[in-house]
DNA sequence: ACAAAGAAGTTAAACGTTTTTATTTTGATA
DNA sequence: TATCAAAATAAAAACGTTTAACTTCTTTGT
C-alpha cells in the first residue's frame, strides 16, 4: 500500500496528472466541476502533497531558518532568553502555512555569520529569522546583497532598511529613567547587554538623553555591559555598591540579571527599597515572584515572536521590508513604590 | 551561474553521472583514481549535494522532529524548562550529520499526539525526539507500532522498552529525602510536576519509599502536583505553611517552582533556614543566585540533550533501543546547611 | 457558415539524485 | 592471441511535482 500521489488521483479520475496538479492548487485553467472531482478523489484516497517533489521541482525549501545563538555547553549560565517561547511563537505563526521552522543553533556571532552565509548560498531555507542584531550587522548585509527574505529580532543602526521586530527600548529606558528621577533617584545604574549589540547602544543613548533631560550628569561607572547572566547582575551590584557614591537604582536589561542583582543585594546586606531598588525589562513574567516583586516593563514574548513569524511569511511573499517593521512598547508594571529612604 | 550538480561534474570529468554519484559516496564500485578525479572536480566547481534530489529519490527526509510542548500564549507563566538549551544540545549533536532539527511546537499532549501521528504516517521526519513522557504513553505506542525511530526525554513505566534519556529521579529523591531527614526534618513537602507525567510518578514513589525507610508516615497533604510554574511553587507554600503541622522542607521539582516557593516564604514572613528550607532539582544553574542560595541536585542540561541527539542518530542507524537508555545522576550541590532551628 | 479566439485539458520535459541493469574495459589465463 | 571473468563505467529509469507548449473543443463575431 503505497502513499497516494497525484498519479493515483489521475488514474482514479481518468484525468492527467497535470490537470490534477492544477486542480489541487485551484488554477483558473481547470473547471470548477473538474476541480471538485479531483478534490473528492484526493480526499477519498487520502492524498497528501509530497513536499520532496515540490521542493525539487520548484527549488523552494519551505523552511524558515531560525538562528539561535545559545552559549556553548561550558558556559552554563542562564541568560534568561526565552528562546523556547520565541521559537514556539514563530512556529505557531507558521502553523497554517506549508513552512516549517528549522533550527540552527550557533555558539557565537561568527558561527551565525557562517551559517547565514551558507543558508543563503546553498538556499537551505526560504527565509531567515535572526536575533542579537548589532549596530552594523554584516549578516544583514549578506542577506540583503542576496535579496534573501529575513526578519530580525532587534533593530540595527547603520544597516539599510529591513524587516524587524523589537521592543521599543528607547521609550522604555527614557520612561524608566524619568520615573526613577521623579522618585528622587540621582544615581541610576544601567545594567546593559553586550556593548556591540544594537539594543545596548539604543538603551545607552536613551539613558544618556533621559539623564540630560533630568539635568543629571552621566557617569560611566554606572554603566556595565556584558552577557545578561545572573552572574553579571550580581557582579555589577557588588562593584557599584561599593562606589563612594553608589547607585540607588539599577535598571536591568532582563530578569536573569535582575535576579543576580538581588543576589548581590543579599550578599552586601542591601535592602530593596531602603538602600536601592531594582527595575527590569521583563519577558518571562517572573519578576513578580522576586522577593520583593520589582517594577518592570513587561513584553509578553509571544507578541514579538508571532509577529516575527507573520513578518517572515509576508516577506517571503515579496512584501517590501519597510512595511514590516514593528517596535512594541512594553507595558509598565509597577510592583514597588521604588522610592528609597534618604540616606541619613 | 547555476549551482553545480553531479551533471556538472560529469561533464567536467567526462564521466557519467552514475559514476560521479557513486564516487562521491565512496562506493567500492569505483576505482580510487577515478574517485580522486571526481572529488577534485567537485571541489573545483564548488559542488554541494542537493538534498531535495536525495530526499525525493530515497524518501529520507534528513530531519529530526523535536516535539516541544510549550504552553499557549495566554499562559505566559515561565515553566523553567530550558527547551532552548535542550534544542541547541540536540542540534549540536547532529551538527556533523546531514540531519537537521525541525521544530514542532505543540500546545498540549493531544496536539503532540496528533503531530506525532502525522509525522509517522506521512514520514515527515526520519526520527522523533519527544519529552514530557507519561507513565503509559500512547505516543510511544504509535511510534513503536510503526517501527519509527525515536528517543524520549523521560522514561515511561508501562511501555515496551525504548530509547530514552532522563535524570535519575528515583535516586535523586531518595537521597534528597534521606539528607533532609538526617538534618532533622520530619515534615517534607514534595512539589511535584503534573501527576500524569512519568517522572512525577517516579518521584512520588521514591519519596514514599524514602519516608518509609526513615520511618516517617506519608502525608498526602504534603504533596502537590501541577505545572511547574513559579505560581505553583508559591501557592503550594502558601497553602502548606498554614497547615497545623507545616513542612520544614520543600523539595521542588525545578527552579521555577523553587523561585515561587521563595515568593511564598516572603509573603508569609517565613525565613529560609529558620522556619523551613527549600531544595530543588536544577538544570539552569540559577539557584545559586537565590537569596539565600539553595541546595540542589544539578544536571547541566547539555548532558542529556547531547545524549538525545546522539541517541536519535544511532537509533536511526538501526541500533536497538535497549542499547540507548541512559539515566543520569544529577550531582548534589550543597549551598545551605538546611537545618532549621527547632520550633520553640 | 467559418475563421479566430478562448477555454479546458493533455503531453512531455524538467528539477537532482540513486540504483538497477547493461555495457565496456581490463587483466589474467590457456 | 584469443577467451573469459571480474572490474569499472555508462545508460536508463525512477522518485513526485510543476509548467511550458501543445491539442482539442467550444464559443463568438462577421
Amino acid at each position: 500500500m503505497q502513499r497516494p500521489t497525484i498519479k493515483t488521483i489521475a488514474q482514479e479520475t481518468g484525468l492527467s496528472i497535470a490537470t490534477v496538479s492544477k486542480a489541487l492548487k485551484s488554477s483558473p485553467q481547470v473547471r470548477p466541476e473538474t476541480r471538485a472531482i479531483v478534490v473528492a478523489a484526493a480526499e477519498r484516497v487520502g492524498y497528501e502533497l509530497n513536499m520532496h517533489g515540490v521542493q525539487l521541482r520548484t527549488g523552494k525549501t519551505y523552511q524558515v531558518a531560525a538562528i539561535m545563538t545559545a552559549p556553548g555547553p561550558k558556559q552554563q549560565e542562564w541568560e534568561g532568553v526565552e528562546y523556547a517561547q520565541l521559537l514556539s511563537g514563530i512556529s505557531w505563526a507558521l502553523e497554517d502555512s506549508p513552512y516549517r521552522v528549522s533550527l540552527y543553533a550557533v555558539r557565537n556571532f561568527e558561527e551565525s555569520l557562517a551559517t547565514i552565509r551558507q543558508i543563503v548560498a546553498l538556499k537551505k531555507a526560504d527565509g531567515i529569522i535572526v536575533s542579537g542584531t548589532r549596530a552594523d550587522d554584516p549578516r544583514i548585509r549578506i542577506m540583503q546583497a542576496a535579496d534573501f527574505p529575513f526578519v530580525t529580532y532587534g533593530t540595527t543602526i547603520h544597516n539599510d532598511a529591513h524587516a524587524y521586530v523589537d521592543a521599543d527600548n528607547e521609550q522604555m529606558i527614557r520612561r524608566s529613567v524619568a520615573r526613577l528621577v521623579e522618585r528622587g533617584h540621582r544615581r541610576i545604574a544601567l545594567i546593559n547587554p553586550l556593548a556591540d549589540l544594537s539594543y545596548a547602544i539604543t538603551r545607552l543613548a536613551a539613558y544618556r538623553q533621559a539623564l540630560d533631560v533630568a539635568g543629571l550628569a552621566f557617569d560611566p561607572v554606572l554603566v556595565a555591559h556584558d552577557r545578561l547572566t545572573p552572574a553579571f547582575g550580581r557582579e555589577s551590584v557588588l562593584a557599584m555598591s561599593r562606589l563612594p557614591d553608589p547607585p540607588t537604582a539599577y535598571i536591568c536589561a532582563n530578569e536573569a540579571s535582575a535576579l543576580g542583582a538581588f543576589s548581590g543585594f543579599h550578599e552586601r546586606g542591601l535592602v530593596h527599597g531602603r538602600d536601592a531598588v531594582i527595575n527590569a525589562t521583563d519577558d518571562l513574567n517572573v519578576s513578580q515572584y522576586f522577593a520583593p516583586p520589582i517594577t518592570t516593563y513587561f513584553l509578553p514574548i509571544h507578541e514579538p515572536s508571532e509577529l516575527l513569524g507573520s513578518y517572515i511569511l509576508r516577506r517571503m511573499e515579496g512584501e517590501p521590508p519597510e512595511a514590516l517593521q514593528a517596535l512594541i512598547m512594553p507595558r509598565l508594571i509597577e510592583r514597588s513604590d521604588d522610592r528609597v529612604t534618604p540616606k541619613r
